[in-house]
DNA sequence: ATGGCAAATTGAATTTGA
């Protein structure tokens, strides 16, 4: 089974690039964030004449929103409101017996302080609750992708030391979303299968007048498995290539072939 | 905290992203 994740960056701006990867790259099961749509605005009716009809979708007016695509039937869907804010960053579904979660952690703001930037203090407070959720409820056969929005290793960052400060990846960032990541018992299926030498990347900002020659790029989409699937990873790829497409969502999709 | 941009909403300017 190949589970993909992809920040789309509002779904009915790029429902032509959905359909796109979803063919070209043969998902079984595409995870979407920043959707940026209501529920009712979603195009589920184009990807399900495409070929992905299982569907649980989770949006809002503007901003965040998250939905799972899937080719084959959803036999569970969930979903978890964290930081008592009801904002669509989070949904889940059982598909061929894997729990799939979809997680769009939130950005932060500007300054890496909690004090200064009650944004940046939602978003540690949001990785504390997905933490303690996972740790009481500890998963298995299952998958957590998203935008994370947090680079956590140097290799996920074009300069560890000119990001040090940068919102994604201070120290508290990093040494929590790692936490998470261990106290959960996920594996990062990524770095599971490219090393932990390799510079990835897959986010590169709009702001670049050419990403890739500047290559300012970040990891910040993630995914993770449980330990019991570890062994099935079979192949992970970024592709990046739709970071050169006309019109690209700033995100890349990341792809986990499950054998 | 940067930034050369982008998207959604409301109706030219604001908010958010990271």
């Amino acid at each position: 089974m190949r589970i993909a994740t992809w920040n789309i960056n509002s779904v009915r701006l790029r429902l032509s690039q959905v359909l796109r990867v979803l063919e070209e790259y043969d998902f079984d099961v595409l995870c979407l964030q920043e959707t940026k749509t209501r529920d009712v605005s979603f195009p589920a009716n184009e990807i399900a004449e495409a070929g992905w009809p299982y569907q649980a979708i989770r949006g809002e007016k503007s901003y965040n929103g998250v939905a799972i695509l899937s080719r084959f039937p959803i036999e569970k869907k969930s979903y978890q409101d964290w930081v008592g804010k009801r904002d669509c960053r989070h949904i889940a579904a059982q598909i061929k017996g894997i729990n799939i979660h979809n997680i769009y952690l939130p950005a932060g703001g500007d300054i890496p302080d909690r004090d200064e930037n009650i944004k940046f203090g939602h978003k540690l407070d949001f990785v504390s609750e997905v933490t303690e959720y996972f740790e009481q409820n500890k998963p298995s056969k299952s998958v957590l992708v998203g935008d994370l929005n947090i680079a956590p290793l140097a290799e996920d960052v074009w300069s560890t030391k000119q990001l040090r400060n940068v919102v994604s990846h201070s120290d508290i960032e990093r040494v929590n979303l790692i936490a998470m990541q261990e106290r959960g018992g996920w594996v990062d299926a990524v770095r599971d299968f490219f090393g932990a030498d390799e510079r990835l990347y897959s986010w590169w900002s709009y702001r670049a007048r050419d990403y890739i020659s500047s290559n300012r790029g970040r990891r910040l989409d993630h995914v993770w498995t449980t330990t019991d699937l570890a062994p099935q990873i079979q192949k992970v790829e970024i592709h990046t290539n739709t970071r050169g497409w006309k019109q690209p969502s700033d995100h890349v999709p990341i792809s986990l072939q499950l054998g």
